[in-house]
RNA sequence: GGUGCCUUAGCUCAGUUGGUAGAGCAAUGGACUGAAAAUCCAUGUGUCCCUGGUUCGAUUCCUGGAGGCACCA
Protein backbone atom coordinates (compact mmCIF):
# COMPACT_ATOMS: atom_id res chain seq x y z
CA UNK A 1 0.00 0.00 0.00
CA UNK A 2 2.76 2.39 1.21
CA UNK A 3 4.86 1.54 -2.51
CA UNK A 4 1.55 2.87 -4.78
CA UNK A 5 1.71 6.12 -3.15
CA UNK A 6 3.80 9.00 -5.07
CA UNK A 7 7.30 9.11 -3.68
CA UNK A 8 9.06 12.71 -3.74
CA UNK A 9 12.75 13.83 -4.07
CA UNK A 10 12.87 17.12 -2.89
CA UNK A 11 16.25 18.47 -4.01
CA UNK A 12 17.69 21.47 -3.32
CA UNK A 13 20.26 23.20 -5.29
CA UNK A 14 22.15 27.21 -5.04
CA UNK A 15 25.42 28.33 -4.99
CA UNK A 16 28.44 27.41 -2.09
CA UNK A 17 27.74 28.78 1.33
CA UNK A 18 24.39 29.50 0.98
CA UNK A 19 23.00 27.97 3.51
CA UNK A 20 21.48 24.60 1.56
CA UNK A 21 22.87 21.96 4.25
CA UNK A 22 20.84 23.83 7.10
CA UNK A 23 17.70 23.74 4.60
CA UNK A 24 18.23 20.71 4.11
CA UNK A 25 18.51 19.18 7.87
CA UNK A 26 15.43 21.13 8.72
CA UNK A 27 13.37 19.26 5.54
CA UNK A 28 14.47 15.76 6.52
CA UNK A 29 13.60 17.04 10.20
CA UNK A 30 9.96 18.51 9.17
CA UNK A 31 9.24 14.78 6.46
CA UNK A 32 11.32 12.97 8.89
CA UNK A 33 13.44 11.66 6.49
CA UNK A 34 16.60 11.30 5.21
CA UNK A 35 19.82 13.39 3.03
CA UNK A 36 21.19 12.31 -0.24
CA UNK A 37 24.30 14.66 -0.40
CA UNK A 38 25.12 15.35 -4.35
CA UNK A 39 28.77 17.03 -3.65
CA UNK A 40 31.57 16.04 -5.74
CA UNK A 41 33.92 16.69 -2.60
CA UNK A 42 32.18 15.71 0.01
CA UNK A 43 32.04 12.33 -1.22
CA UNK A 44 35.88 11.55 0.26
CA UNK A 45 36.32 11.06 3.64
CA UNK A 46 40.07 12.80 3.89
CA UNK A 47 38.33 16.02 3.28
CA UNK A 48 36.63 17.47 5.42
CA UNK A 49 37.82 21.21 6.08
CA UNK A 50 38.13 22.78 2.63
CA UNK A 51 34.86 21.24 1.23
CA UNK A 52 33.15 22.62 4.50
CA UNK A 53 31.51 18.63 4.74
CA UNK A 54 28.32 18.66 7.47
CA UNK A 55 29.71 19.45 10.89
CA UNK A 56 28.57 16.29 13.85
CA UNK A 57 26.35 17.77 15.13
CA UNK A 58 24.92 18.68 11.47
CA UNK A 59 25.57 15.08 10.48
CA UNK A 60 23.62 13.67 13.90
CA UNK A 61 20.64 15.49 13.46
CA UNK A 62 19.55 14.07 9.76
CA UNK A 63 20.99 10.71 8.48
CA UNK A 64 23.23 11.70 5.83
CA UNK A 65 24.32 9.31 2.49
CA UNK A 66 27.16 10.12 0.76
CA UNK A 67 28.67 11.83 3.06
CA UNK A 68 32.77 11.28 3.17
CA UNK A 69 31.93 7.65 2.09
CA UNK A 70 34.98 7.50 -0.64
CA UNK A 71 38.33 8.01 -0.19
CA UNK A 72 40.53 9.75 -2.37
CA UNK A 73 42.28 6.93 -3.80
CA UNK A 74 39.55 5.17 -5.21
CA UNK A 75 38.10 5.87 -8.36
CA UNK A 76 34.77 7.63 -8.29
CA UNK A 77 32.48 9.47 -11.04
CA UNK A 78 29.15 10.32 -11.79
CA UNK A 79 27.75 7.18 -13.62
CA UNK A 80 29.10 5.20 -9.96
CA UNK A 81 27.13 7.91 -8.13
CA UNK A 82 23.98 7.19 -10.03
CA UNK A 83 23.64 3.88 -9.29
CA UNK A 84 24.64 3.81 -5.93
CA UNK A 85 21.90 7.31 -5.30
CA UNK A 86 19.69 5.31 -7.47
CA UNK A 87 20.21 2.33 -5.36
CA UNK A 88 20.02 4.29 -1.78
CA UNK A 89 16.94 5.97 -2.68
CA UNK A 90 14.78 2.49 -4.01
CA UNK A 91 15.51 1.29 -0.10
CA UNK A 92 14.79 4.56 1.38
CA UNK A 93 11.40 4.84 -0.76
CA UNK A 94 10.48 1.71 1.10
CA UNK A 95 9.84 3.24 4.30
CA UNK A 96 9.85 6.78 3.78
CA UNK A 97 7.43 9.05 0.95
CA UNK A 98 10.02 11.68 0.96
CA UNK A 99 13.86 12.02 0.07
CA UNK A 100 15.65 14.88 0.83
CA UNK A 101 18.53 15.61 -1.98
CA UNK A 102 20.89 18.01 -1.39
CA UNK A 103 24.28 19.12 -3.22
CA UNK A 104 26.19 22.11 -5.13
CA UNK A 105 27.27 19.81 -7.67
CA UNK A 106 25.04 20.18 -10.77
CA UNK A 107 25.67 17.06 -12.93
CA UNK A 108 25.64 14.62 -10.31
CA UNK A 109 21.96 16.13 -9.07
CA UNK A 110 20.90 15.80 -12.78
CA UNK A 111 21.87 12.43 -12.94
CA UNK A 112 19.85 11.36 -10.21
CA UNK A 113 17.07 13.30 -11.27
CA UNK A 114 17.20 12.65 -15.03
CA UNK A 115 19.54 10.17 -15.25
CA UNK A 116 22.35 9.75 -17.85
CA UNK A 117 23.13 7.33 -20.54
CA UNK A 118 24.90 4.09 -19.92
CA UNK A 119 28.11 3.78 -20.87
CA UNK A 120 30.39 0.93 -20.61
CA UNK A 121 33.20 0.95 -18.29
CA UNK A 122 36.48 2.63 -20.12
CA UNK A 123 39.95 1.51 -18.88
CA UNK A 124 41.60 3.81 -17.43
CA UNK A 125 44.71 3.56 -19.18
CA UNK A 126 43.04 4.94 -22.45
CA UNK A 127 42.76 8.09 -20.58
CA UNK A 128 46.29 7.89 -19.72
CA UNK A 129 47.29 7.35 -23.13
CA UNK A 130 44.96 10.59 -24.81
CA UNK A 131 46.24 12.94 -21.58
CA UNK A 132 49.70 11.64 -22.99
CA UNK A 133 49.16 12.32 -26.37
CA UNK A 134 47.60 15.47 -25.98
CA UNK A 135 50.62 16.89 -24.41
CA UNK A 136 52.97 15.58 -27.04
CA UNK A 137 50.86 15.88 -29.99
CA UNK A 138 48.37 18.73 -29.24
CA UNK A 139 44.79 19.51 -29.01
CA UNK A 140 44.82 19.59 -33.37
CA UNK A 141 45.69 15.68 -33.54
CA UNK A 142 43.56 14.89 -31.48
CA UNK A 143 40.15 16.72 -32.64
CA UNK A 144 41.30 15.30 -36.25
CA UNK A 145 41.20 12.08 -34.57
CA UNK A 146 37.59 12.38 -33.08
CA UNK A 147 36.63 13.77 -36.88
CA UNK A 148 38.00 10.36 -37.90
CA UNK A 149 35.84 7.83 -35.38
CA UNK A 150 32.96 10.33 -34.57
CA UNK A 151 32.00 12.77 -36.99
CA UNK A 152 28.65 13.81 -35.21
CA UNK A 153 30.11 14.73 -31.87
CA UNK A 154 33.31 16.34 -33.37
CA UNK A 155 30.54 18.48 -34.70
CA UNK A 156 28.56 18.66 -31.23
CA UNK A 157 30.62 19.30 -28.36
CA UNK A 158 32.93 21.88 -27.30
CA UNK A 159 36.55 20.21 -28.96
CA UNK A 160 38.64 23.16 -27.53
CA UNK A 161 37.86 21.67 -23.92
CA UNK A 162 40.27 18.90 -23.62
CA UNK A 163 38.40 16.92 -21.28
CA UNK A 164 35.70 16.72 -23.65
CA UNK A 165 37.54 15.84 -26.42
CA UNK A 166 39.23 13.13 -24.28
CA UNK A 167 36.29 11.56 -22.78
CA UNK A 168 34.58 11.33 -26.23
CA UNK A 169 37.91 9.75 -27.76
CA UNK A 170 38.23 7.76 -24.41
CA UNK A 171 35.02 5.80 -25.61
CA UNK A 172 35.59 5.73 -29.32
CA UNK A 173 38.33 4.05 -28.71
CA UNK A 174 37.22 1.55 -25.59
CA UNK A 175 34.42 0.29 -27.26
CA UNK A 176 34.92 0.23 -30.72
CA UNK A 177 31.52 2.90 -31.39
CA UNK A 178 31.20 6.78 -31.80
CA UNK A 179 30.42 8.48 -28.54
CA UNK A 180 27.23 10.15 -29.65
CA UNK A 181 25.75 6.25 -30.42
CA UNK A 182 25.57 6.16 -26.89
CA UNK A 183 23.85 9.43 -25.98
CA UNK A 184 19.91 10.02 -26.11
CA UNK A 185 19.17 6.19 -25.72
CA UNK A 186 17.87 6.26 -22.05
CA UNK A 187 14.73 8.54 -20.96
CA UNK A 188 15.10 7.34 -16.98
CA UNK A 189 12.10 6.73 -15.89
CA UNK A 190 12.33 7.41 -12.53
CA UNK A 191 9.50 6.08 -9.71
CA UNK A 192 9.94 9.41 -8.03
CA UNK A 193 9.16 13.14 -8.58
CA UNK A 194 11.52 15.65 -8.38
CA UNK A 195 10.97 18.94 -6.38
CA UNK A 196 13.43 21.18 -6.63
CA UNK A 197 14.13 24.13 -4.38
CA UNK A 198 16.90 26.92 -5.12
CA UNK A 199 18.30 29.22 -2.54
CA UNK A 200 20.04 32.48 -3.76
CA UNK A 201 20.91 36.05 -3.04
CA UNK A 202 22.00 38.97 -4.11
CA UNK A 203 25.53 38.34 -5.86
CA UNK A 204 27.37 40.64 -3.12
CA UNK A 205 25.79 38.45 -0.33
CA UNK A 206 26.84 35.09 -1.61
CA UNK A 207 30.52 36.64 -2.51
CA UNK A 208 30.64 38.10 0.82
CA UNK A 209 29.19 34.92 2.27
CA UNK A 210 32.05 32.55 0.52
CA UNK A 211 34.71 35.07 1.67
CA UNK A 212 33.75 34.42 5.10
CA UNK A 213 33.44 30.89 5.07
CA UNK A 214 37.22 30.65 3.22
CA UNK A 215 38.24 33.06 6.55
CA UNK A 216 36.61 30.25 8.98
CA UNK A 217 37.87 27.08 7.11
CA UNK A 218 41.56 29.22 7.41
CA UNK A 219 40.93 29.62 11.19
CA UNK A 220 39.36 26.08 11.75
CA UNK A 221 42.84 24.95 10.06
CA UNK A 222 42.79 23.95 6.82
CA UNK A 223 46.60 24.61 5.90
CA UNK A 224 47.14 21.27 8.25
CA UNK A 225 44.35 19.66 6.51
CA UNK A 226 46.15 20.17 3.44
CA UNK A 227 49.43 19.33 4.69
CA UNK A 228 48.30 15.69 5.69
CA UNK A 229 47.11 15.32 1.93
CA UNK A 230 50.46 16.99 0.24
CA UNK A 231 51.60 13.11 -1.28
CA UNK A 232 48.25 12.89 -2.36
CA UNK A 233 47.91 16.16 -4.77
CA UNK A 234 48.54 14.72 -7.53
CA UNK A 235 44.85 12.97 -7.41
CA UNK A 236 41.54 14.33 -9.03
CA UNK A 237 39.92 14.74 -5.64
CA UNK A 238 42.52 17.02 -4.53
CA UNK A 239 42.23 19.37 -8.14
CA UNK A 240 39.48 21.16 -5.50
CA UNK A 241 39.25 24.83 -4.72
CA UNK A 242 41.16 25.54 -1.41
CA UNK A 243 43.74 23.04 -1.79
CA UNK A 244 45.10 23.22 -5.25
CA UNK A 245 46.09 26.89 -3.86
CA UNK A 246 47.27 25.90 -0.58
CA UNK A 247 49.42 23.42 -1.97
CA UNK A 248 51.26 25.92 -4.23
CA UNK A 249 51.85 27.98 -0.51
CA UNK A 250 53.39 24.71 0.76
CA UNK A 251 55.36 24.44 -2.23
CA UNK A 252 56.62 27.64 -1.65
CA UNK A 253 55.10 28.97 -4.86
CA UNK A 254 52.36 31.37 -2.86
CA UNK A 255 52.75 33.36 0.03
CA UNK A 256 49.77 31.94 2.30
CA UNK A 257 48.09 35.63 2.12
CA UNK A 258 47.97 34.88 -1.44
CA UNK A 259 47.12 31.30 -1.33
CA UNK A 260 43.85 32.56 0.78
CA UNK A 261 42.46 35.50 -2.19
CA UNK A 262 42.74 32.71 -4.42
CA UNK A 263 40.89 30.39 -2.29
CA UNK A 264 38.33 33.23 -2.01
CA UNK A 265 38.47 34.52 -6.10
CA UNK A 266 37.85 30.72 -7.03
CA UNK A 267 35.26 29.96 -4.81
CA UNK A 268 33.28 33.38 -6.25
CA UNK A 269 34.06 31.61 -9.86
CA UNK A 270 32.87 28.48 -8.72
CA UNK A 271 29.54 29.81 -7.63
CA UNK A 272 29.05 31.73 -10.56
CA UNK A 273 29.24 28.49 -12.60
CA UNK A 274 26.76 26.72 -10.30
CA UNK A 275 24.56 29.90 -10.59
CA UNK A 276 25.05 29.61 -14.58
CA UNK A 277 24.03 25.90 -14.56
CA UNK A 278 21.24 25.64 -12.07
CA UNK A 279 19.71 29.34 -13.62
CA UNK A 280 18.43 27.37 -17.37
CA UNK A 281 16.70 24.27 -15.07
CA UNK A 282 13.72 25.51 -15.56
CA UNK A 283 11.85 23.18 -13.10
CA UNK A 284 13.20 25.17 -9.81
CA UNK A 285 11.49 26.72 -7.50
CA UNK A 286 13.96 29.96 -5.88
CA UNK A 287 13.96 31.33 -2.37
CA UNK A 288 15.96 33.99 -0.98
CA UNK A 289 18.44 32.56 1.10
CA UNK A 290 16.51 34.30 4.20
CA UNK A 291 13.36 33.28 3.11
CA UNK A 292 11.61 31.66 6.28
CA UNK A 293 11.37 27.62 6.51
CA UNK A 294 7.38 28.06 6.64
CA UNK A 295 7.23 29.57 3.55
CA UNK A 296 9.58 27.40 1.79
CA UNK A 297 7.48 24.21 3.04
CA UNK A 298 4.15 25.82 2.45
CA UNK A 299 5.27 25.81 -1.16
CA UNK A 300 6.24 22.51 -1.49
CA UNK A 301 2.82 21.17 -2.53
CA UNK A 302 3.12 18.13 -1.46
C1' G B 1 55.91 77.81 0.92
C1' G B 2 59.12 76.42 -3.76
C1' U B 3 60.29 72.98 -7.72
C1' G B 4 59.44 68.57 -10.44
C1' C B 5 56.39 64.45 -11.73
C1' C B 6 51.57 62.19 -11.73
C1' U B 7 45.79 62.03 -12.29
C1' U B 8 42.78 57.50 -18.45
C1' A B 9 38.17 50.93 -17.09
C1' G B 10 36.96 48.05 -10.51
C1' C B 11 42.90 47.80 -9.95
C1' U B 12 47.94 48.52 -12.22
C1' C B 13 49.16 51.16 -16.31
C1' A B 14 49.78 51.99 -22.03
C1' G B 15 48.25 55.50 -25.72
C1' U B 16 46.32 59.24 -28.93
C1' U B 17 52.50 63.85 -33.93
C1' G B 18 44.84 67.06 -31.83
C1' G B 19 39.76 63.27 -35.03
C1' U B 20 36.14 60.86 -27.81
C1' A B 21 40.88 55.24 -26.29
C1' G B 22 43.41 49.66 -25.06
C1' A B 23 46.51 45.86 -22.42
C1' G B 24 47.11 42.66 -18.10
C1' C B 25 44.50 41.35 -13.88
C1' A B 26 39.66 41.65 -11.72
C1' A B 27 34.63 41.29 -13.33
C1' U B 28 30.43 39.70 -16.33
C1' G B 29 27.75 36.24 -19.68
C1' G B 30 27.69 31.28 -21.46
C1' A B 31 28.70 25.93 -22.37
C1' C B 32 29.17 21.38 -20.09
C1' U B 33 26.38 13.04 -20.11
C1' G B 34 31.54 9.31 -15.90
C1' A B 35 37.80 14.75 -14.39
C1' A B 36 32.09 18.61 -12.78
C1' A B 37 34.80 22.56 -6.47
C1' A B 38 36.91 19.82 -13.01
C1' U B 39 37.34 21.78 -17.94
C1' C B 40 36.33 25.15 -21.87
C1' C B 41 34.28 29.52 -24.75
C1' A B 42 32.91 34.67 -25.24
C1' U B 43 32.64 39.89 -23.63
C1' G B 44 35.79 46.35 -22.64
C1' U B 45 32.15 48.09 -18.67
C1' G B 46 35.13 54.99 -19.52
C1' U B 47 32.51 62.85 -17.74
C1' C B 48 40.41 60.20 -20.27
C1' C B 49 40.38 64.96 -12.34
C1' C B 50 37.77 70.01 -12.77
C1' U B 51 37.68 74.92 -15.18
C1' G B 52 38.54 78.38 -18.96
C1' G B 53 41.38 79.22 -23.66
C1' U B 54 43.38 78.07 -28.71
C1' U B 55 41.07 75.03 -32.63
C1' C B 56 36.33 72.96 -37.44
C1' G B 57 37.47 69.50 -33.43
C1' A B 58 40.90 68.94 -26.89
C1' U B 59 41.53 63.11 -23.19
C1' U B 60 46.01 65.06 -25.94
C1' C B 61 48.43 71.84 -26.50
C1' C B 62 48.06 76.38 -23.14
C1' U B 63 45.95 79.13 -18.35
C1' G B 64 44.01 78.53 -13.56
C1' G B 65 42.30 75.13 -9.79
C1' A B 66 41.91 70.32 -6.93
C1' G B 67 44.07 65.77 -5.26
C1' G B 68 48.54 62.53 -4.90
C1' C B 69 53.90 61.48 -4.81
C1' A B 70 59.01 63.07 -4.49
C1' C B 71 62.72 66.45 -3.48
C1' C B 72 64.15 71.37 -1.59
C1' A B 73 63.09 74.80 2.18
Amino acid sequence: MNSSKTKYLISIVGPTAIGKTTLAIKLAHYFNTEIISADSRQFYKEMSIGTAVPSIEELSQAKHHFIQHKSITEDYNVGAFERDAIECLDELFKTHDIVILVGGSGLYVKAVKDGLDDFPEIDSSIREKLNKRLKQEGLEVLQNELKTLDKQSYESIAIDNPHRLIRALEICIGTGKPYSSFLGKKKASRNFKTISIGLTAERDIIYNRINQRVDIMIEQGLVDEVTSLLSYRHLNALNTVGYKEIFKYLNGDWTLEFAISEIKKNTRRFSKRQLTWFRKQEDILWFDYEESFENISNNLNI
